[in-house]
DNA sequence: TATTGACTTAAAGTTAACGTTAAGGTTTAC
DNA sequence: GTAAACCTTAACGTTAACTTTAAGTCAATA
């Protein structure tokens, strides 16, 4: 039970460009073709692709995005690094999450702000 | 007690290119100057630029925070726009942030996964 | 059989947000 | 008073991550 790119495309929200593109670019190395070309993705393509989408939207670069898919390929030798590299980019959406959180915190401050100073505003124009 | 631009760099970890870039996008149009023309920022305009990086570190295009200054530049009349303007980008950023603690969670389980993984590596590998 | 539509590659174009360089004017420290 | 350390504008360059275009192959459908 092999996918298209047109139904990987369904599946992921990436249009085909973008799949073709990151094949290009090294992160699909595992997606085999038909006789003809034709791309065919494996249901555990759909999994690696589900968390290349995961590191992609955490912020990680595609060229790093590149290396982790190369260690994966190289096989059990390479779990440790993996493991650390993933290590290394969980603090990194912890830090995100929380400047994120902080700065959340700042845009409630000030809609409070402008509230009241609108709640004032509406009274001295009246 | 104004601040060159230098000055509002340090403080800001603005680099002073930026600053100006920022000042001909239309961001800082309160910004005043010397007889001889050089930028003098006041604390007030300190403040701004602290909502701004705040903005733009929470994924506000550059346009969209222009608009935000330009209303309000127009006083009090632009309040509650201004609100409103904040209130979406509030939910923008726990949308956000909502993301990116999903994504952390499959992160986690990954790394719990090639951990265990490893721990058996080590095993068949000794 | 012809045309529609999905697939292919290579390569050039786009966008946002800077970053760099050139060419020159001004202020401050010794 | 002069050299270093600032400042200015204008314009071109860079990077990441797409996006579009051009030119063509292949398979199924009317």
């Amino acid at each position: 039970m092999d996918y298209t790119i047109k139904q990987v495309s369904e599946k992921t929200k990436l249009k085909a460009h973008v799949l073709r593109y990151y094949e290009r670019e090294g992160l699909l190395p595992f997606v085999s073709r038909s006789e003809s070309g034709i791309r065919r993705y494996s249901e555990d393509d759909l999994e690696w692709i589900g968390l290349i989408c995961c590191l992609k939207n955490t912020g990680m670069a595609i060229k790093q995005i590149k290396k982790f898919v190369e260690l994966s390929m190289q096989g059990g030798k390479t779990l440790k690094q993996r493991c650390d590299m993933l290590a290394e980019h969980k603090k990194d959406v912890e830090a995100q999450i929380e400047k994120m959180q902080k700065h959340l915190r700042k845009v409630e401050h000030k809609i409070e702000y402008f509230t009241e100073q609108y709640e004032k505003y509406k009274i001295d124009n009246t």
